[in-house]
DNA sequence: ACGTGTATTGAGACAAGGTATCTTTATCTC
DNA sequence: GAGATAAAGATACCTTGTCTCAATACACGT
């Protein structure tokens, strides 16, 4: 499990992989380093209304591609971006309070490796996601009686 | 790794539910069972032009709250759904032509009980999908050069 | 078999999240 | 600066669902 520090020149990235640095991208890119949760397209639209709605997606499209987010879907299917802060993670959520965590766990990586030459093929990716009610969240609310094996997909 | 039979009588489940068995959901249920693969509830509007568009998203959730179906995303975040065969499993899902295999895995199971007790609070869920280039497939197309770490979510 | 209460359906409007198109504008390069 | 071209904005459209509300069909008691 990893928890690493944030990437420091977003826009550096960008532009080393061809792409103009733009107004609308770097107003973008500054409200997002500025977060430290989960957040959704709707968020920077609002947060950005002089910016139009397809600037926003296409840049998050963009910004997915290079590694820099994350797309991750809360329990019940709705998307959610997330600052990258290592190179392979996965993503702890909280139900209650949104909070994203990243993790890494090699044996999960492993066992699906295993899995995946079982089935016979080859292994393209995988998507892993972790619900949770976090600390702060389970003291507050009651503790949520569940057995961490919530069948999701 | 786990694989086992089909469900023998989902209706029977849903009225043990205390839900009615009415002819659209029996037309649903029919249909679904002659299904090997992952399916839309497009595929299943299309199929049953004469069952109203909410019927066929209100008998999916259904099914999907009795355990019957479960629902799962391509690696682009499509949503499809397939029948449910084992209690709790995941997914391995066929990038090429979406043949969608079911796999439980102890170890993962348990390494991430273990993460959840690391963060602290309880854990709520979690999901996991295995996208693959399925046997056929990868021989059938060049195999993919991909090394299993594709970072998916 | 026959009402009757209530779950369920169908039609269609609405919503969230995202993409496509097309014209105008802003960047980068020289 | 000038020009080629990437990118932005506006807006229509698409997909995947959900909501409302009147009409219908189940299931149950008799």
């Amino acid at each position: 499990m990893t928890i690493e520090v944030r990437n420091p020149n977003i826009l550096a990235a960008l532009e080393n992989q061809g792409y103009r640095s733009t107004l609308p991208r770097r107003e973008i890119v500054e409200n997002l380093e500025n977060r430290s949760d989960g957040f959704t397209a709707e968020d920077l639209v609002r947060d950005l209304p002089h910016i139009g709605r397809a600037t926003i997606f296409r840049t998050i499209k963009l910004l997915l591609e290079a590694g820099i987010i994350c797309k991750l879907s809360l329990i019940n299917g709705e998307p959610r971006y997330s600052l990258a802060h290592a190179e392979h993670h996965h993503h702890t959520i909280c139900v209650d309070c949104g909070a994203v965590g990243e993790f890494h766990a090699g044996t999960v990586e492993r066992v699906l490796r295993l899995i995946g030459s079982e089935v016979g093929g080859s292994i393209v990716g995988h998507r892993i996601e972790l619900y949770i009610s976090c600390a702060e969240c389970s003291r507050l609310n009651r503790p949520a009686p569940t057995d961490g094996h919530t069948h999701v997909a």
